[in-house]
DNA sequence: CAAAGTATAATTGTCGACAATTCAATCGTT
DNA sequence: AACGATTGAATTGTCGACAATTATACTTTG
């Protein structure tokens, strides 16, 4: 049960609602990638006026889940591998920085709750079975940690708030499991440890090489897909 | 004359004419950071209906210019001192990774109008007298140019689209022209030799010392102002 | 038959009004 | 006099309708 919005700013007005519902359907693929938004049909299908929905389609521009232009309307962005990869620079280079100012800011508190999560995860039987629980959510629940904890609310709100809506859509319309299950495990315990010695600098370069090889996974998955396409 | 929208999406729709002047508003001061807005207030005053206020609203809350809480209202950002850090962290890591892709990505021709960039400024009247021109002006085209480089379109709406318009906006409230110009502009000049010679380990390293540099030298700043206010 | 122009239909942008919530001032109580 | 409750005013959220722009289908012409 990951919280899939660390940010946790309950919606109380149906805007807020909406705007929850339309972004799941989104990023679970319900509302097609690439397609196109029509305000009178989705307002009619959530019993809204329009101009709620685009307080609510304004919130999704801004999460980079539709893109919108002038007198044409919305559409869905579409998943590509090229955007796939743009969104994992931008992660090495945000991520990193976000794991080095975790370890300078994290209370011992809060690295101790990230300890324990990691132990938790140890245990599921998910991860004994090899089973890919563990990319899926654990995964996330652990980089959503280190984010919070650089204690940086602009690297907080970028992150969580925009980009990891993005992360999660692709995981699930790209299908992306791999195999990386218990080696990412191991991955995620090293770049406890570094917080935990308070070494920014280390912690940094672990997290930059955890992302960067899960970045170079999918490359050789994807170039081993157009091979046999080929 | 430096370009204050680099991703040049001209203002077609009345709201986004608003959206440019309340923006501007905001950056240069005329509307007080921290404060309150009022929308029946803004309205009346650009003569628009509130829904376009909205509209414009809710796109200077994209570039986190100002916050909203829902049935309370929305406040222009105030400029903090721990806010302008935290951007600066932000800026180092992706302008850093920025730097690295421009280095792999950026054309021949890119480099070489980059180059010609800098040797104008070299000539320019403002730097050989050693005022701020360059800080306020030149840096910043230099690092559009870099970010846009990159061919990144996450790191340039992010960078472009959202961070620099409150990187301004500090600059500006904060009255930054500090004494690095020529320090500055040999930095500038070595970024662009790596990335000419398409070292993007090197190219990143740079910048994120040229960042951080600038950092450092606010935060000396900011310590010596309260040395000699206490 | 293809292509361009035009007229119609659909969609987006903008507006003003009403409902719901929050803020402010007044009044009453301890 | 200070604190809390209540009432009124102001502000925000939501709605439906109209205007402006764009997309579609049809007609006309070469």
């Amino acid at each position: 049960m990951a919280l899939d919005n660390p940010t946790l700013q309950k919606p109380v007005t149906t805007a807020d609602k909406v705007f929850d519902a339309i972004l799941h359907a989104i990023v679970d693929g319900k509302i097609a990638a690439g397609s196109k938004i029509s305000e009178p049909g989705l307002a009619k299908q959530y019993e809204i006026s329009r101009s709620t929905l685009r307080e609510a389609l304004n919130r999704l521009e801004k999460c980079h889940l539709i893109e919108r232009k002038a007198n044409v309307g919305s559409r869905v962005v579409d998943c590509t591998i090229e955007g796939l990869l743009e969104i994992y620079v931008v992660r090495e280079a945000l991520e990193g920085m976000a794991c080095r100012e975790a370890a300078i800011n994290m209370s011992d508190d809060e690295i101790a709750e990230m300890q324990d999560m990691l132990a938790q995860h140890a245990n599921s039987q998910a991860l004994i079975d090899g089973i890919s629980y563990y990319q899926e959510e654990g995964d996330l629940d652990f980089h959503y940690k280190v984010i919070l904890g650089s204690h940086n609310q602009q690297l907080i709100n970028i992150l969580c708030g925009q980009l990891y809506h993005l992360v999660r859509m692709y995981r699930i319309q790209f299908g992306m499991h791999s195999p990386r299950a218990t080696r990412a495990f191991q991955e995620h315990s090293n770049i406890i440890q570094a917080i935990c010695d308070r070494d920014g600098e280390l912690a940094e370069i672990l997290m930059r090489r955890h992302i960067a090889a899960s970045r170079k996974n999918i490359e050789k998955k994807i170039a081993l897909q157009n091979s046999t396409a080929a």
